[in-house]
DNA sequence: AAAATCGCTGTAAACGTTTACGGCGTGTGG
DNA sequence: CCACACGCCGTAAACGTTTACAGCGATTTT
């Protein structure tokens, strides 16, 4: 763990200034003799670039923070899985933040974009504040949005459309013959959960069924906030037929207590998450679910900042990623006992 | 994104040297009245530390990186999500290196290391090569490894007891009366390979059942291997009637497998995973799978990194976690029909 | 043969901090 | 009234690079 060796220790090996050093370690035309003598001394010494003063110098850190509002929710991983392998490729280390989904935590993260220790970031905020929009006016670097931001924001952005996937899903269910279809949603004050919310009720009404108050619950993305909420509901509407949820965390948290209540699922109750996880593929039952295309939305998140950082000045873009819904053994399965799972 | 203000910007609006600022700054004891007008000029012009710089001269980043072997892998994700707040809390940033389990570049990270735009590094190799361990000698930060490395190599280490955990396994399995229990495992040349691969002979004389290599298959440690490598098991000993998987993507690649064959599990099959990743608890049906403690193994590398970060020159530490079986419905469950999933 | 061109190299400044050192003004003790 | 200590502060060097610029010898041009 010794101090390793500078371009000035080479310089003094090979004889030369420390100006021919960097030109033949950055391939600048040098005659074959320096080139040579370089090579030769910087191989002996075992030398690496230090990436700190380099980036000092020329302004560009070769970093790209990514901020997921929690590192533990499948939907980012999948983000990040995408993510990762682009930056890579391009040359770019990734920076990982996790914000918790506390809005101070994402303040934080735009706030440090002006120590300069990221040339970009990606971020997908649960809640866009006003704080949020102003930081984004004067961030110190580019910003991609994975997320609805308001109309008009400067700012690369990537959405998905939940709109559409809550209404690809009500089609479905209401196909099935279901009447009785509750919602499970989480906080209304993040933007997830107003959008699908609001695209709850459009899609009922859409289908011709009332929107009945009764038959929503909200909670919060987690499995144990699902359980709850789902007890909640079906004490309140034992009769219920459907259930919409919000994410595929919560919809594992419904089947938990569907089971443990002794309906069958999707005899009793049909249950679609949202997301389409990892998790929907190898639930038991396996779970019908939106996706909503997490791993294309971290791609083209990746792809917008690196084609910002290239040619900073284009016109912000907007991309937009269909949902897709994924019928699996929830909705259209055959006969599954309701039984414990452990 | 205008060129940010320096602290000689803040220096010459304040009417004092960049000296005072950074003392001031750095909250060093100075007058009163020179604080004041430093921090009116920082507040006023948005002042933010340039990290790179402040690393530059410091020699200190802030920044940790975790390389892991695969993005997709539950196991990794269950360490990252408990590495992450720890570091958090310490104030390091996180870099996230994914080697794709290539050992070329999981020496590219050890070599980058040089670079030092990290402190450290937590690694988790899965092959341990003769350059791993020259490079770890030589290595120009701390760094912590999580899985096995040779005796005597003079590295932080934090290992999980796989052989413990399988024999929990073929003890659970004996117990129900399986007497033909097969093997699906990951490459052989890799660490949690070699070390599964031998536990697993081991614990069969334990409880006195003879070896049998025709009830090994060696694939990798991915879904569609272990459907791969299960469906040629089955091909050669149909009437096996338990699998010890060598981690819960190869048993869900099982499960697929002997449902499409019209095995019952855990009736005909009984199946146990490892590594007792999310998956394991939502998968249909639920798996029994050995904890090798990758929360826990997370947790503790991130501790050993910070306390060696503080403390350079401690002694090497081993830390080792212990294995837990965590029995569900793929052993020990109830009826479930063959049936599919998707 | 002098001037202009060219290829290569070294000197030095710059990136934005932190920090050792010395200087200056004030107050205290002799 | 001088010596000294002390609290603050400014100057300058340093961290390890990149790069503008000028210098120099060799070659080409006039």
């Amino acid at each position: 763990m010794a101090d390793g060796p500078t371009i000035t220790t080479i310089a003094e090996r090979a004889g030369v200034s420390i100006a021919s050093v960097s030109r033949v370690l950055n391939g600048l035309p040098t005659r074959q003799e320096t080139v040579r003598k370089v090579m030769a001394a910087a191989d002996e010494l075992g030398y690496v670039r230090n990436a700190v003063a380099r980036s000092l110098k020329s302004r560009r850190t070769h970093q790209v923070a990514f901020a997921m509002a929690d590192v533990g929710n499948p939907a980012y991983l999948a983000m990040l899985r995408e993510i990762q392998p682009v930056l890579k490729a391009a040359g770019y280390r990734l920076v990982l933040h996790s914000t918790d989904a506390v809005a101070a935590d994402e303040i934080d993260v735009l706030h440090s974009l002006g120590e300069r220790y990221v040339d970009g970031l990606i971020m997908s905020p649960l809640r866009v504040t006003e704080t949020h929009l102003r930081m984004l006016a004067t961030a110190r670097a580019p910003v991609v949005i994975i997320g609805s931001v308001p109309e008009g924001t400067r700012v690369d952005n990537v959405r998905a459309d939940s709109r559409t996937g809550v209404r690809l899903a009500i089609d479905h269910l209401y196909a099935l013959g279901r009447r009785r279809i509750g919602m499970v949603n989480g906080p209304l004050d993040t933007v997830p959960g107003a959008a699908r919310g609001a695209a709850y009720r459009e899609a009922l009404e859409a289908v011709g069924l009332r929107y009945d108050e009764r038959l929503v619950e909200i909670g919060d993305f987690y499995r144990e906030e699902g359980r709850r909420a789902v007890a909640a509901l079906l004490r309140r509407v034992p009769d219920i037929d459907a259930l919409m949820c919000a994410n595929d965390l919560i919809a594992l948290g419904a089947l938990d207590v569907l089971r443990a209540a002794g309906k069958r699922v999707p005899q009793d109750v049909a249950v679609v998450g949202m997301d389409d996880t990892d998790l929907a593929a190898a639930s038991w039952p396996s779970l019908t679910s939106v996706s909503l295309g997490s791993a294309e939305r971290g791609k083209a998140a990746a792809e917008l900042l690196l084609d910002r950082l290239r040619h900073g000045d284009r016109e912000p873009r907007l991309v937009t990623v269909l949902p897709r819904l994924v019928v699996r053994a929830s909705t259209a399965g055959e006969a599954s006992e309701g039984g414990r799972s452990s």
